[in-house]
DNA sequence: AAAATTCGTTGACTCTGATCAAGAAATAAA
DNA sequence: TTTATTTCTTGATCAGAGTCAACGAATTTT
């Protein structure tokens, strides 16, 4: 739990007090690999803190599964719009290792974001974070090319290259696993 | 200012004294057609509230505008990400009609963050609202083609279509113009 | 009202990614 | 280790959006 603590540290800092009440309403959970943590048409009522693992999290068109996200330790893992709206999720959140998974409920959370101005503040730091994260998602789909997204994943991220495999990072960067093998085979060339 | 405080009201309802400090912190301007509210390289330092008017939210990319956001009477107006990180603006955001904004800046809201639970969670839920509509457009670059975005737009958003010259609903749509002009021939056809 | 500019449409052609199909490589199961 | 399955690659073809260019329509400017 102080592993915990210590990552959220970089949100806000917590007195002792606020802590033990925030910690006393996180649950520990672990799964096994294709675990789901949420399947589509259900609500999702959670926020979870990722210690351990990755998630993948997509959508099913047409019994194609398009890969919106991946969850990696020290990400947040959840449907956040259905969190926040109370809609059925639209999407799968699968486990795609074991994992370790620190989670928190909607009716706990709203009562510690009534009781402590820390936590309400922790509320919005973690909003304002997501806003982040899917701004630049949506950034690289309107401003590059295919290309120029891998390219940007070699770059900055080296974990969903180890941990990921090819025809799923396809589908996150938006394309046919067929055209992410050439995609690599023109960079070869280089 | 009557006007501002029940349109936040869909947000949260502020008591007589928060809504004085958060009322006194907002600054009413006006802006005609085709002015700045900010430009690219620009720290944006503020949060405004469209009162009236209409506002686009682009970046120049190799000379070509890409249209990212329109803005209009009861949304906010702000490059956020610029506002959270306090990196220079990549956008640019531009008046498209004689407009009216109420704008709050950066350190004036952040003092009534502190000051104030209930400002602190108008903050958060904020932040919440920008994140569901980022998610939403994100989603129909991920999961939509160009034909089926503009079918959207035709059911959900006619406020667009009136207000906004077609070459810039195919830059929001991330297309050519002539390719929204065959898109628009081919539905006449159905 | 006339002229100039901007905007929207259409055609011919190009380019990029999708699709279909086959086979090689890698991984998992027996 | 052998077999089976899944994943990755490569080729041929297709489909949809981009590009370039011309022209008509609409708007703005004079």
């Amino acid at each position: 739990m102080e592993q915990i603590r210590n990552y959220f540290s970089k949100f806000i800092v917590l007195t002792d007090t606020e802590w033990n009440a925030f910690s006393s309403a996180i649950r520990k959970e672990t799964c096994t690999k294709k675990q789901f943590l949420l399947q589509q048409g259900e609500e999702c009522d959670f926020i979870a803190f990722v210690g351990e693992g990755l998630f993948r999290f997509y959508y099913l068109q047409e019994g194609e599964e398009k890969i919106t996200a991946f969850f990696f330790p020290g990400d947040f893992v959840s449907n956040y719009r259905s969190f926040l709206t109370r809609q059925p999720s639209e999407h799968y959140i699968e486990s795609m290792s074991d994992s370790v998974i620190y989670k928190i409920h909607r009716n706990e959370l709203n009562a510690l974001y009534n009781e402590y101005k820390s936590i309400e503040r922790l509320g919005r730091l973690i909003a304002e974070n997501l806003y982040l994260v899917v701004t630049k998602r949506l950034d690289s789909f309107l401003y590059s090319t295919p290309e120029e997204r891998y390219k940007e994943l070699l770059n900055r991220n080296s974990r969903l290259l180890q941990d990921v495999p090819q025809y799923m990072l396809a589908s996150y960067l938006g394309v046919k696993p067929e055209t992410l093998s050439r995609i690599r085979a023109r960079k070869q060339a280089d």
